[in-house]
DNA sequence: TCGAAAAGCTGACAAATATCATATTTTAAA
DNA sequence: TTTAAAATATGATATTTGTCAGCTTTTCGA
């Protein structure tokens, strides 16, 4: 079983405030899994009885609407912990989470989380510092759901699936999504999704073979998020 | 100069998780203005150097979107405290704040929020915790502009704005939104949001003269946010 | 209280997006 | 490897929503 105070991910997270004698009550307590792709990490509704940190893969956080469709909220990777918002709020949680690829999870239980957050400021601090960052991006998102067209919505989601995820050798975009998750992302029928980055293609802004997306001209990405 | 340790409004908010002495130092240190209907609170890009405890009336949060348009994202009412999250992640405002009518708020410095933060745990706790609520609403707004359609979301504000604001002696609801505010908060255009208000007025759902909106038919406009 | 400016309203039309149908390609299970 | 299911793709069409124009009503300051 590794340690968490050897644990390389946690330098990317709020964990890094705690103290090594917190850090060693923390490896005794949690629990480490490996989430295959498309397995659930955890459901809407679900009562969440503890954080996960992500120590590989990405998942994607999503809610149902009450039409029927999905909404991918956030795409949450590596360094990354997932179900502190519900867990501070003592509530269940509002949203979903699946592997969109095998992950590697620790899972620590609730109990040490709460204990941590009523006896080290430093760490409550840091991860209220992560939640406001949340709120803003939360915000920022609204705005555009609200006021920016399809088209706009995906050349953004490109680029920003471009500067999050990087790229491998082939210069394509480091993250497997379906048409469906991207229009899920963008908030739209996976049909216009499609059709939309046929377009691209067609101008020679992306180019892609499958789900392995390339950007090609960043400039013109960035000429029709902020209109023309 | 009112003193802190007597105001009624912090009950409501996480100040209340102050010691006598901590609030004996705000008072000291804060300033009451009176912020008249349509005075901006801060602008969108301004450095806050502190918070607002909001004592009496209400104000509109709102972004400008890159194509020109407001969304307002939320409705800030007496009791509330706002400009937290630009203060705890140090940066500068993303939104910008309106008094929507007459607002009496008292400002409180950045350094002396900070200093509690750091001293009292249970302040942060509260802090963290209505943080997470925002958070929690402000995702499931994102799942209803993406996926809603516009008259869902006018029936969907109608009942927000009944609930949170209630209603007068004559049964209108108690908060004076223009057609342009309302549209800025579901997202559409001010005619679109013009039209469909008519179109409830002509079904009986709601009745109206001027800005004094008043709901008839709650179960009509739940049918409609559910999908029919 | 008068008059200009702002807000509210409605129609006509255009643009964006969803839906449905169907074909093709890819994936994964037997 | 075969084959059924799922994912991708595209056209046709319907629906939703935005834009523009013109009009009426309300508001508010001189």
């Amino acid at each position: 079983m590794s340690k968490c105070e050897q644990c390389i991910v946690r330098q990317f997270n709020s964990l890094k405030h705690l103290s090594k004698e917190e850090l060693v009550r923390m490896s005794a307590c949690k629990t480490t899994k490996i989430i295959k792709k498309g397995e659930v990490l955890f459901e809407e509704g679900e009562h969440l009885n503890g954080v996960f940190c992500i120590k590989d893969g990405v998942c994607k956080v999503s809610k149902m609407s009450e039409n029927g469709r999905n909404q991918i909220i956030s795409l949450v990777q590596k360094g990354n912990i997932i179900g502190e918002r519900s867990l501070v709020s003592e509530e269940i949680s509002n949203l979903k989470a699946v592997a969109l690829n095998d992950m590697e999870v620790c899972f620590i239980p609730k109990e040490e989380i709460i204990r941590d957050l009523e006896k080290n400021n430093a760490f409550t601090m840091s991860v209220l510092k992560d939640m406001a960052t949340s709120l803003k991006s939360a915000d920022n998102l609204i705005v555009d759901m609200a006021q920016k067209t399809v088209k706009q919505r995906l050349a953004e989601t490109l680029l920003h699936l471009h500067s999050k995820f990087d790229t491998d050798s082939e210069g394509n975009i480091n993250i497997q999504l379906s048409r469906e998750d991207i229009a899920n992302i963008i908030g739209t029928a996976t049909e216009s999704a499609i059709r939309l980055l046929s377009e691209f293609k067609k101008n020679k802004i992306i180019e892609f073979k499958g789900k392995e997306i390339k950007i090609l001209d960043e400039a013109a990405l960035d000429k029709i998020i902020h209109g023309f």
